[in-house]
DNA sequence: TAGTGGTCTAGACCACGTC
DNA sequence: ACGTGGTCTAGACCACTAC
């Protein structure tokens, strides 16, 4: 592991465990090169993975100061999978996997995933309940190339977690994208929808870190159960 | 402006203008060093941007690698503007001011911009007119000890150009959420909803480069015209 | 004036991919 | 073996904040 991430791990461990609050300056650049006994740029990068998680902002000849960490806040920013996301959250929640199987690929999504028309790919789609409703669909369609197949275990627990630590593979980057959609009948018959027309649906390509696309998902939400956190930083285009 | 950004802002552009394509090796660091004349560290940190907005992928012993950018998509990631936005998109759109002018802060709100009971803050409130239609109304905050006013044109062009070109201010952060929420009277009343029950609404706090909350928005969407695209990178957390 | 962060350098060694 | 990116260093100069 390098020097740099490990001494950002430790200095957000440092933050979420409160040794700095909110408004708290960090020790400066100079005494964290004694602190850690590395050189200032090891330093700076490992700042620079905090400014960007935006735990905290530096400030030119002042300090870097530590932000306001709303630490109730669903962070499903980033690439974070749904069983990450309820650890962290410790929701009271269950997956039930309907389906996990080889499906013949239709024309639009081997289009979309390159694939040869009629490839299988690995179907898989699960429930999310939380407090007994149904509130989630996921579906993911997988490449069989590179996921052969997945136990049903694993698709209970994390999809991820099979994925890099079973197989072995990295992944790199995801193109999410966010719309609301008119409900379908399948959306009627399993999800524990109110009076609802309609559901939040994210939709994701996810790279290896090699490039190769392995994975679109499509996630369906119900409404009130939809909440997306963000932080983002202005680029000064300069 | 510093070198790096210069380099990466050459970078983008010739990804942009399509001088490289998806799947091209940019040129090697080493001999990005000679081109630019500069040390090898000053490249990487210019690589490193193209590298979190998604324009490339970098593998080790082989080099780094154009990504697909999806140019027609809504980059409603990170920190822009709606003008900004329409800019890019070359939409058919029209803003109308509907409000601009001070507001005594309710107590929530006072609570949540850490400002005393009753201090009055700036209220802009306007609609976005897309073909004809509008489908969205953007609620601003603004903390008036930092943006006193905003003058009409100014608004109706864009927010941050007025407070970043104008009041020379330097923006920093934003925080934001996104929900699905149920419809108020007033969006029946300025929106042109069908026969819609919930709108999308992206809440906002912005902060500038000192930290200080400036401003809060509150932004709704009629639900078909909402789109929000993100590239995403899994931090590997070894 | 002293201390802070921002930028840049020239060189080093390592890990990985290709051939 | 060679070229690629990944990490790290020791030092330099600049811009900004605080006093």
């Amino acid at each position: 592991m390098s020097k740099f991430n490990e001494i950002f791990l430790d200095l957000e461990a440092a933050i979420l465990n409160q040794r700095f609050i909110s408004g708290d300056l960090l020790p400066s650049e100079n005494e964290l090169v004694k602190t850690y006994n590395v050189s200032r740029e090891t330093i700076r990068k490992a700042l620079n993975l905090l400014l960007e998680k935006g735990y905290i902002q530096k400030i030119q000849g002042k300090g870097s100061i530590v932000l306001d960490i709303k630490r109730f806040d669903f962070p499903v920013s980033g690439l974070t999978s749904y069983k990450e996301l309820q650890d962290a959250q410790n929701m009271n929640s269950q997956t039930i996997v309907v389906s996990n199987g080889l499906l013949p690929v239709s024309e639009e999504l081997a289009n979309h995933l390159k694939l040869s028309v009629g490839t299988p790919v690995l179907y898989l789609e699960r429930l999310r309940k939380v407090h007994g409703e149904v509130v989630i669909i996921d579906k993911d369609y997988l490449v069989t190339s590179i996921v052969p197949s997945i136990p049903n275990e694993a698709a209970e627990d994390s999809l991820y977690h099979y994925i890099e630590q079973t197989l072995g593979l990295s992944i790199g980057y995801a193109q999410k994208e966010i719309t609301v959609d008119p409900i379908t009948e399948e959306d009627k018959r399993l999800m524990d929808l109110q009076e609802d027309t309609h559901v939040v649906v994210v939709r994701s390509d996810v790279y290896l870190e090699d490039t190769t696309l392995f994975q679109h998902t499509e996630s369906r939400h119900r409404l009130d159960r939809f909440r997306f956190v963000d932080f983002a930083r202005r680029r000064n285009s300069l």
